[in-house]
DNA sequence: AAAACGTCGACTGTCGACAGTTTTGAATTG
DNA sequence: CAATTCAAAACTGTCGACAGTCGACGTTTT
């Protein structure tokens, strides 16, 4: 065998095409707050800008849609979802109650290279809290959170928690920084990382339950009290 | 105002639902093994079929994607998903997780006329099982388990059980008669609503541990058991 | 004969256009 | 002056068309 006839293996181009740009762009602008709930989002317009056609625009918005980030109304087009408090609550009801399965699951087959990975990830995420940096600590909390989810070995649960992940980010986003303080991501980690590492299921339901049940009362209390949104709820 | 302009509503005919008839029209397709797993859905053809264009079709492609009916490989179009054991198991075990969830909170909040009401669709179910209708027994199995997540209160967490009962349903519809024993289904479904009704949250989990664990194992085995796809699990 | 190459056909991804409907905004009226 | 009516503008849902891409098949080369 003298010409490696196949083997150099380059970077796979990605062939992924407009849909997922034009999505990529508008989840962009939607978590930025640059559109606000509720607001209307017109095809026209975002293919207008982006110089595309409008039939990757609106496959993007069905791909957001089914994301929970757009709503549509027949006949009048999209709209950015505008999430009432109760929704919130749904939403963080159903994290805790995966979280703490993904949890108990990673535990479960959790390695020496995994217990060493979620410890990184921990101090990447203090690092972004001491700096001060609500973008990269919203950023570096949500990857560990995947982490464990991913440990879990389950990949339909992944799914749904990248799922809920996009959800919330609405929410997150307007809200702005969320996570203040320094101590308190220490102090509400730590201790699940820890309850993973012991492999006790008591321990880790409750160290999630507590974890993030810390962060539903946040957001709910800063939802509660923002302008009642403009464009309401529903309709 | 005098004339009624435009008001009496009729029935507000869904303006939009094209792409709703198509997907529903595919998912039908889906289920009864007309489309198996692996099989090529072009658009043209689909298309042509319902005498319609192709964009509405794309649509309802997109939609059934993110249902996880259908996968797309870039480039070459949808086919029908082929689940891999491994994903039957992370669907049942993700199930499992949140009907518990659903069980114990559908406990919290329950009414008498709520208990009534499971208890009535614990006869249909039994009655289509007895008739010996696979497919009413399915639908009606199906109802049931809505039911008590509907009665979680959380709406988000019933948009997932809707979401994972589709991707189910190819399974299932392939499989056939899974659930053919009246005695299983009654053995296995009252002890759950029993549960509910006693609000001992232990007994709920232990109930729906067991009686989703069972048909996990039935499906799981028949699946195993099943001509080895001839167009395997990816790519 | 096996592997690589080149061509052909089919299909996807994207575009611009059209008809029907909703929204906007102005003119009108009580 | 406020409410109503009506017409123009804008937008959605759908369609047909075109270019680029992928896979298959037959051909050439080693």
């Amino acid at each position: 065998m003298r010409h490696a006839s196949k083997p150099v293996g380059l970077t796979a181009v990605a062939a992924q095409d407009l849909v997922s740009q034009i999505a990529r762009s508008l989840t962009e602008a939607i978590v930025s707050g640059q559109l606000p709930p509720g607001s209307k989002v017109a095809e026209a317009a975002v293919a207008r800008e982006l110089g595309v056609s409008r039939a990757p625009v609106r496959e993007a918005g069905r791909l957001l849609e089914s994301q929970g980030l757009l709503v549509t109304h027949p006949g009048r087009g999209f709209f950015v979802r505008a999430h009432s408090p109760e929704d919130i609550d749904d939403l963080y009801d159903l994290r805790i109650c995966i979280e703490k399965h993904a949890a108990v699951l990673a535990a479960r087959r959790l390695t020496p290279e995994g217990a060493q990975a979620l410890r990184r990830q921990l101090a990447v995420l203090d690092a972004a809290a001491q700096g001060h940096d609500p973008a990269a600590q919203v950023e570096e909390d949500y990857r560990l959170h995947r982490l464990i989810c991913e440990m879990s070995g389950n990949r339909r649960l992944l799914r749904l928690f990248d799922d809920l992940s996009s959800e919330l980010r609405i929410v997150i986003g307007l809200i702005g920084r969320l996570y203040d303080d320094p101590q308190r991501i220490a102090d509400t980690h730590k201790p699940l990382l820890d309850a993973i590492e012991s492999g006790d299921d008591a321990r880790i339901a409750a160290a999630v339950e507590f974890h993030l049940g810390d962060a539903w009362r946040g957001v709910a209390g800063l939802v509660r009290a923002m302008p009642a949104d403009p464009r309401g709820g529903h309709r």
